[in-house]
DNA sequence: GCTTGCGTTCGAGCGCGCTCGAAGCCATAG
DNA sequence: CTATGGCTTCGAGCGCGCTCGAACGCAAGC
């Protein structure tokens, strides 16, 4: 019984928003080749704030162009990175580990195995971070089924 | 195709640890009756530092009782509380919005319109949430998959 | 020529959620 | 009888990831 709600609800979160076609989208841009981009350009495609791009700068996580008068200049080099960074950053890999990965990168083919497994080691970290997420939305869609019931088998206040 | 193995992947993660069980048994946990437990044991329970349950009733989350010896005692309402508690923390929801909703709940049943409008808030919020971490998964694998090929097509380097 | 506006660097500050340390009380073990 | 250990309160400190402010530069528009 409770199988079914589950497979079912993941079928939901996976339907509801073509992600299939958004995933293709998203990889595509990361592969794709950009024109040099502007600071305000590359944070608005990346949802962050310049003050944020800096930051990651600062961090050592990128290198980034500079023109003529000193303003940023990001290639499509520098922006499939961010790219990338962005979205570990958003699935929660902590900006240490990706200090250590740029550092790997810098170091050449000789570095692959270990950038492989942070990659598999990371996957494994969404992985279990969706299971867990999935219970909590049972709880939290059981208690809204069950919510009124102060006599029930809720009583989860 | 990349629908399919959105699926399956979905389904897998769903499927790895037995999770309906594992769900029913801890929304069981959460209905059930306890003895009073000492604040070791509820932090073991909950998988969270005695430091942590203080600071959760310094917050306002939860009132515990006291025994003659000014310990705490937990009964099985306030473990019941912090069952929820955590398990709101550990998808994501911020102090603050557990704050408010305790002092809902110490309003009485008139805040239930409320308190179903925070938990419907906060179900949307898990499920964006998953649907961003399975995105994020999916790249992930991705670009383990095409490793290695810095001629192909990932370059996501 | 001066203002407006967007960029720069640098260091400091902030919001969140814990996490810890100091000082003290009480009870059981040796 | 004392020492060990676990609890108490309280306030301070910390790690993370930004986020902001100050002071300045350059360039295009009025």
């Amino acid at each position: 019984m409770a199988t079914d709600d589950l497979m079912s609800r993941a079928l939901d979160q996976l339907g509801e928003d073509a992600p299939s076609v958004e995933a293709i989208h998203r990889l595509a841009d990361a592969g794709g080749a950009h024109e040099p981009m502007a600071i305000n350009e590359v944070a608005e495609l990346l949802d962050i704030s310049p003050h944020t791009l800096r930051y990651y700068e600062r961090a050592g996580l990128v290198e980034v162009a500079r023109d003529s008068h000193g303003h940023r200049v990001y290639h499509s080099e520098a922006v499939r990175r961010l790219v990338f960074l962005t979205r570990m950053r958003l699935s929660g890999m902590p900006m240490r580990d990706l200090q250590h990965y740029v550092t790997l990168v810098d170091g050449g083919e000789q570095t692959v195995p270990e950038r492989l497994d942070m990659l598999l080691e990371h996957r494994d970290t969404i992985r279990r971070r969706i299971r867990e997420l999935t219970l909590s939305l049972t709880a939290t869609e059981y208690k809204i089924a069950t919510y009124g019931g102060a006599t029930g088998p809720d009583a989860l206040t």
